[in-house]
DNA sequence: GTCTATAGTAAGATAGAC
DNA sequence: GTCTATCTTACTATAGAC
């Protein structure tokens, strides 16, 4: 073969990748196969050809981002992740999607996809949250962590004002650092 | 006239509902003008000469469902949101979108929606905060209940199976009475 | 495996009858 | 004000050249 495996697989990573940044930032469904082609730099006919439809460039992608998310969260220590707390409820991530964490960009569009991509999700947040209860030691605090961490982007991509989105981004993001520290949430 | 102001006022009213719990079920810009306008009872020329474009649509839909979730939380008692909170959270509220709360089913695509919508949805939402900090008497713990609610909902309707969903929503209600009784979030 | 070209379908929006 | 019919455009997907 002209090519060997490891190129073809790592062509077909980055179509993904560019194509996922697409999607993060317009929306998969309202997005078309020769706009996504084109973020990667192809077009339709080598869409088809790698993944045969648009839901199996769905699942795929789908999948691809989530592993990326969360290696971004698994065994880091706790100031690791108060660090990476702060980039994800920050402003640039909030006017940046394409760049950023699948989660708050496209769990809409997930909630009514296939089971199958729904499969991948659950199976990835749920390790998520494992890594977040290894910090908190509390089930109830872990699920409201991440649910508050990846609602609060999605509220505040919905928001208009700056102001806005920072009063929520901080108040989270504080609010987050009282979990992880395991005060009581008083002022 | 035939009919009265009243009666157009509620036709539209009614158009905006059904409408706007086929966007909620199925996500607005992946369904057609036809399709809204057959859930309502119509023709697409009815909708046209009601609101002029599709994005019109959105925005007055978008309106008129989070005034009717402002509506819910507003000037309640404690037990009352309690009450709220844990239909919020419940399954039913997640597998049936059509009838439930805009901000999960909706909130994706208004971050991609015009600023005008963007201003109203962070004009409800804020007083909604307002409403949730007036139990917490925290700046900081009524965003995070807020992004923790909504960020639930969106994230069990993206998971498959019914355990999952239930161990997040019941995490998150838990915790959620935890920071309105300002308990310490131990276990 | 990727390209160009195209088939077939469904979308948003408009015009004219009633 | 709502209907039916239609214009135009964009979409998903496929076929054939290279």
């Amino acid at each position: 073969m002209r090519y060997s495996a490891g190129h073809k697989e790592q062509a077909r990573k980055q179509l993904l990748t560019l194509a996922a940044n697409k999607a993060k930032q317009d929306g998969f469904g309202a997005t078309g196969i020769d706009s996504l082609a084109k973020a990667a730099g192809v077009t339709s006919g080598a869409v088809y050809s790698q993944f045969g439809s648009k839901d199996k460039l769905f699942s795929e992608l789908v999948d691809t981002e989530l592993s990326r998310s969360q290696a971004y969260f698994m065994d880091k220590s706790r100031d690791k992740v108060l660090e990476g707390l702060k980039w994800y409820l920050s402003l640039s991530h909030v006017t940046e999607p394409g760049t950023g964490c699948v989660m708050p960009a496209l769990s809409g569009e997930i909630g009514r996809a296939l089971p199958e991509v729904r499969q991948v999700y659950e199976k990835k947040i749920k390790e998520i949250q494992q890594a977040a209860k290894a910090l908190t030691s509390d089930e109830a605090s872990s699920w409201a962590l991440v649910a508050q961490t990846v609602g609060a982007v999605i509220i505040a991509r919905a928001m208009d004002s700056e102001e806005g989105r920072l009063a929520l981004l901080n108040g989270v993001l504080e609010f987050s650092e009282r979990i992880l520290r395991e005060q009581s949430p008083k002022t």
